[in-house]
DNA sequence: AGGACGCCCTGTTCGC
DNA sequence: TGCGAACAGGGCGTCC
């Protein structure tokens, strides 16, 4: 029992944050698994056992492509001091939270584990790209800090939207991606919004003219709202968006013509030479 | 300062 | 057919 199929880009997370909500929140945590403290970059000995059992879940709250689950506030008895009081999860690119009823069976490369009285929800991540990270405040978290604008809540319109973008220099493709100017787009879903707006990847943000940005916006939004909805299973997406046709020999959904490739930063970008220009 | 690039990691795909 | 090489990419670190 999982759900979503593709990177964990913003869509993805937020179905696991509601994925996660439906589980994990309000059920008393009875036992953690770590089965690999690798995931944990700031480990400590057993403290996240110690400091998890018992407690619950209150809340769940997304930051770019980062899912925040709060705990209900509870003091450490020896240190009088409040105990950590959320806990953070990166998916990377291979991460992914799966629900098994039978608490003994572990998926594999399932990393860790929280166990509840209706079974035990895994973090699993084969690359180990991903990441748990446990603190009393979020700004403890140099990589929750420096996120920029959320595409969906804290962008209100083109004109805000070119004036955020176009603090960068790169080409539009890896200015989208960029977490510190917009949190929560990557490779996948910058392509469609690309695609969609019928934009080329390589333009510069200073050459974009604002029927172009009113474009970007609007595609913005709406491949976003839409992934969410559904539910970020791709098999489910319109036939008219670029990524069910990603991949060696796709063709362009609008006009036919096989999808080009060129390479930005380290990163594969999927488009089409006659719609986006 | 900020852009370019290497690195981490491992399952899958490619090419000889 | 088999096996090694290349590829996939989010985000941090280093270098210029």
């Amino acid at each position: 029992m999982h759900c979503g199929s593709l990177m964990p880009e913003l869509p993805e997370v937020e179905t696991y944050r509601c994925y996660f909500r439906r589980l994990a929140v309000g059920k008393p945590i009875r036992g953690v698994i770590v089965s690999d403290r690798r995931i944990f970059p700031d480990w400590s000995g057993g403290q996240l056992r110690h400091r998890l059992v018992g407690r619950t879940f209150t809340r769940t709250e997304r930051r770019g492509k980062y899912l925040i689950a709060y705990l209900d506030a509870r003091r450490d008895a020896a240190s009088g001091t409040k105990a950590g009081a959320c806990m953070v999860i990166h998916f990377g690119m291979t991460g992914s939270l799966q629900f098994s009823r039978s608490g003994l069976r572990q998926p594999p490369y399932s990393r860790a584990a929280f166990r509840f009285d209706h079974g035990a929800l895994h973090f699993v991540d084969s690359r180990r790209f991903g990441g748990i990270w446990w603190v009393a405040d979020l700004t403890e978290l140099d990589r929750i800090r420096i996120l920029g604008a959320d595409p969906l809540s804290e962008i209100n319109g083109p004109d805000a939207m070119s004036e955020i973008v176009r603090r960068s220099s790169q080409p539009i493709k890896q200015a989208l991606m960029n977490q510190r100017l917009i949190a929560g787009i990557g490779n996948l879903y910058a392509d469609e919004i690309l695609f969609q707006s019928r934009i080329h990847p390589r333009r510069r943000p200073a050459s974009l003219k604002r029927v172009e940005w009113e474009r970007i916006f609007h595609s913005m939004k709406e491949v976003l709202r839409e992934a969410i909805r559904l539910c970020s299973q791709m098999e489910r997406y319109p036939d008219s968006y670029l990524l069910p046709h990603r991949g060696r020999d796709g063709q362009c959904p609008r006009c036919g013509a096989v999808l080009k490739t060129l390479r930005q930063g380290q990163r594969t970008t999927y488009y089409c030479r006659t719609c986006q220009k």
